[in-house]
DNA sequence: GGAAGTAAACTAACGACTGTAAGTCTACGA
DNA sequence: TCGTAGACTTACAGTCGTTAGTTTACTTCC
């Protein structure tokens, strides 16, 4: 990851051919704008610019208008949760209730990590506007799939395991825990206290993974 | 609720005394523009003012900032969608299983008719700004203490009924439960297509209510 | 090693829109 | 007739996205 620039002096001009490396400062400029400030709106082509201690119109070198800024900051958002999903469950080893609840741990902690980027990853107001601009509804879809998949595998390896009821649709189910999931992110990144207790993530992960009563419990 | 305004003629001056009436025209022309338009960044005062037919600096009169405009469309919408539950548990008459299903899809029915309204609910923009304004924090979070406790009192009915598993925490149950159906709520209103099979809705739900298999299907 | 070409940035400026303040009109009701 | 609630007009300072033209400094070629 590119480190955020708070620029003081006047920024020293890229190599030639190195003109790239200004798209990912854009980037990690308008990351920092989202995680520093309330909200998305705090990200404009113009703020964006003075945090990466660049001209306003430098910009349209690399992006061809503000919303391509934002979409490239969800679509490298999104590589990161995948492989932050990835990296927990090849970390948690064979036993499927472990890797079940690694994965979605994960899921939550990246979220509540970067409540701001999260929001804007799921149901941010880029998404209209994109209509517009280059992304297709397929790319858009795909965006998640990996995720998905990664869940109906966890989740057939509990179903195998017998620690799991059987399902129909493990594809199905996996919706149904990832849409679990993405409402207790997302109402975690929105609120500042949320409601409920404690063990909300552990009884939704239970319950939708239909995972059987009486197993040994989770750290 | 008070008929959307499209302006043409100079627009009727309210009686001595009705003046409040235009608070609930505001309130309806904001509301207006949150459906027509894409995203709630096309509500600001001057868009609301022209949708009303009436001079921006009028507003003032009845709201102190643009996001108190905000705030009280998602006040108003939170008493709609708690009135729609009410509704929903009433008519389903006195079978637990009928008013469990009656109340989360009439939650979701609310959210699927009107998205843009559902997202400025839960998480829209309008929530660091209101740090500055008027609102509480437990004014925020009483908002949705009421269909809360009407989940945790149906779920207890499905308990007694004997068609779900006890449950140590009703209440934590039932905020799970929400969190399932604000996931699905949030993702319909946002992307364009779900993805995932029609019946996630069902799955969600006699999931996270620990409904007993073998019952009963829903109508 | 000096000249030239060009990538990588800059400055200046436009038109549009925003929230808000200050002061003014006007028609209803007593 | 007249006070005032309920609006209006005008204006300001600020920000936004974007276009047009200009400067700077790296690299390559003679």
């Amino acid at each position: 990851m590119v480190t955020a620039v708070t620029n003081t002096e006047p920024r020293r001009r890229n190599r030639r051919g190195e003109g790239g490396k200004l798209r990912e400062e854009i980037i990690a400029a308008a990351i920092a704008l989202l995680d520093e400030g309330g909200d998305e709106r705090a990200v404009t082509l113009r703020s964006v610019a003075r945090k990466a201690g660049i001209a306003a119109p430098s910009i349209y070198a690399h992006f061809a208008d503000q919303p391509s800024i934002m979409l490239a900051v969800v679509q490298q958002e999104m590589d990161r949760l995948a492989a932050a999903l990835r990296e927990a469950d090849e970390k948690a080893g064979q036993d499927p209730r472990q890797r079940l609840f690694a994965v979605c741990n994960a899921y939550l902690d990246v979220a509540r990590q970067h409540p701001q980027r999260y929001r804007i990853m799921f149901g941010g107001l880029w998404t209209p506007s994109v209509e517009d601009t280059s992304i297709t509804d397929d790319e858009l879809e795909s965006l998640g799939a990996e995720a998905l998949t990664l869940l109906a595998d966890v989740l057939g390896a509990c179903v195998g395991a017998g620690i799991a009821h059987d399902s129909d649709d493990l594809y199905g189910d996996a919706v149904a825990l990832w849409l679990g999931l993405h409402g207790l992110a997302h109402q975690r990144a929105v609120v500042r206290k949320m409601p409920g207790p404690a063990d909300v993530a552990e009884r939704l992960i239970t319950a939708l993974a239909h995972l059987k009563s009486g197993s040994l419990e989770q750290g």
